[in-house]
RNA sequence: GGUGGCGUAGCCAAGUGGUAAGGCACGGGCCUGCAAAGCUCUUAUUCGUCGGUUCGAUUCCGACCGCCACCUCCA
């Protein structure tokens, strides 16, 4: 079955067919680098991490290129507070931005373009619609003239009319229309500016994304991502200035992210009321956090709160145990199994059930359903005898480490770490356990509840169970 | 005022024109020296309200109620 994704442009689910079966591009709107990002950033960028490790699940090749807004209104206002430059703080930023997107199990994009990096493309682009009478100078800023574009409003479902009505903000006497925008801005005694055409200024926002998105993926891209936010003013003037400048389609399927909410409504940096990411992800592990970003669709809003991700705490632990108990049967497994057990059975079913829900617009919920469903399947056949063979447990093994991955909800690499001290540190332990066996066997709960508690208050939690006593760190 | 979305068990959350995935919590059971953890079973005659279409609607249509978002920088 292929795959269909809902495009914001349509206002229904289309079947996703690339322009280039070779490689599928596609572009998100990054943050702007004027402090750290938040959770409702995370999960937009969260949901691109996925898409594009689906796609390549899928056999794709993708070409991932998220953008930094480094130079705007707010970092200039903010770095003025601090009394640093405006470089300075996007710079710091942009790093922390890497470094949080990171811990979050993010893996990078393939192109992390800069606005401050791509002045000459932004102004050769705005030199292009200036020549097609699709922009015009005031006192060193140039305007994008909206009324030339006469598809403008197809993004954002609006009417030209609408627009005026709406206005809830001051208008500048100076435009020709009320819609039309900046890309281009004079420069203000004392700000960051670059020499154009125009005189010293610095770009507007939606300019950057155009001339970046175009310079690094084409003129024509796959998909475009961001939050819900972003749909109107933002990515409807890109749209505007990419195709009245190129005369092609901009973007093929316009992706839009739900808010995420925090006690019940949106969580914004306007709003004050947001959580960073790195802060979460002091209190919370990677795969936590991300497993209650994903537990609804991303067209749906989510709401923040200790309770849900306490939830996924809870959902993660019973899929590491299982795991865990699964790890023993890991070992290559040859495709195309004949299936006989009720166990090879319920692997097929997951996996069908899986891509079904990824192929549907991504539905991640749908998808944790899935591998859920697995979980108690394997959990039933590991407890109660059963006619199972260790084929059956590897093949169930490497359908959820695939899917998991998929999802970002289980890291082999931490589970594997090669560490020469960790040899030794396993053994130490193994030795304790032995002991405290001993201890057992004679009745000397003292000796063998102290070896526990002690072992406890180093992160070592151990239990007793049919198979023997078992170990393993607590996390966090 | 314009545009769009949402309302499914105690909570979170999928989903479908033919009778409701999954997770958390609760309760019962298994396991255990105790404990912790784990496993297991059970939990919605019902999908905001009222109408309509249909053999049949939670799913389609209409009205209403409630909540939210965008129209201004925000992912």
């Amino acid at each position: 079955m292929g795959m269909k994704i809902y495009n914001s442009l349509s206002r229904q689910l289309e079947d996703f067919v690339p322009l280039n079966p070779e490689q599928v591009s596609v572009y998100s709107c990054g943050p702007t680098v004027y402090d750290y990002i938040h959770m409702g950033n995370a999960r937009t960028a969260l949901i691109t991490d996925i898409i594009r490790r689906y796609l390549v699940y899928k056999g794709y090749n993708v070409k991932l290129v998220q953008n930094l807004t480094d130079i705007d209104d707010k970092i200039i206002n903010r770095a003025a507070e601090l009394g640093v430059t405006a470089k300075q703080l996007a710079h710091q930023n942009g790093e922390a931005f890497f470094e949080d997107s990171q811990r979050l199990g993010i893996q990078p994009a393939d192109v992390h373009p800069k606005a401050t990096e791509h002045i000459p493309e932004m102004i050769d682009l705005i030199q292009t619609l200036i020549d097609k009478g699709a922009a015009y100078v005031i006192e060193g800023s140039v305007y994008y003239r909206v009324n030339q574009f006469a598809e403008y409003g197809k993004l954002s479902n609006r009417k030209p009319e609408d627009l005026l009505a709406g206005a809830r903000v001051e208008v500048d006497e100076r435009k020709e229309d009320p819609r039309d925008f900046d890309m281009w801005k004079a420069a203000k005694p004392g700000e960051p500016s670059w020499e154009s055409p125009w005189g010293q200024g610095r770009p507007g926002w939606h300019i950057e994304c155009s001339a970046m998105a175009m310079k690094h993926l084409g003129e024509t891209i796959d998909i475009h991502a961001g939050g819900e936010d972003l749909q109107f003013p933002h990515h409807e003037n890109e749209i505007a200035q990419s195709e009245l400048a190129t005369g092609t389609t901009f973007a093929r399927y316009w992706m839009h992210v739900a808010f995420l909410k925090i006690d019940g409504t949106r969580m914004g940096k306007s709003e004050q009321n947001f959580i960073l990411l790195r802060d979460a992800l002091d209190n919370y592990p990677t795969e936590v956090i991300r497993h209650f970003l994903i537990s609804a669709h991303y067209r749906h809003p989510l709401d923040y709160n200790q309770e849900s991700l306490r939830k996924s705490e809870g959902a993660l632990r019973r899929l590491n145990n299982c795991l865990d108990a699964l790890k023993k049967y890991a070992g290559p497994v040859e495709a195309s199994e004949t299936t006989h057990t009720p166990l090879q059975h319920a692997v097929q079913e997951m996996r069908a059930q899986f891509t079904q829900a990824m192929d549907t617009d991504f539905n991640t919920a749908q998808a944790l359903g899935a591998i859920f469903s697995l979980v108690g399947a394997v959990n039933k056949s590991l407890t109660a005898p059963s006619e199972e063979t260790d084929l059956a447990f590897a093949q169930a093994y490497q359908a959820l480490i695939e899917t998991c991955q998929v999802l970002g909800i289980y890291d082999t690499d931490t589970q594997n770490s090669d560490d020469d001290n960790i040899e030794q540190r396993d053994q130490l332990v193994q030795l304790l356990l032995e002991i405290r066996q001993d201890a057992r066997e004679q009745k000397d709960w003292e000796t063998s509840d102290k070896i526990r508690d002690r072992l406890k208050e180093l992160n070592i939690e151990i239990k007793d169970t049919r198979e023997g006593t078992t170990w393993k760190f607590l996390t966090k």
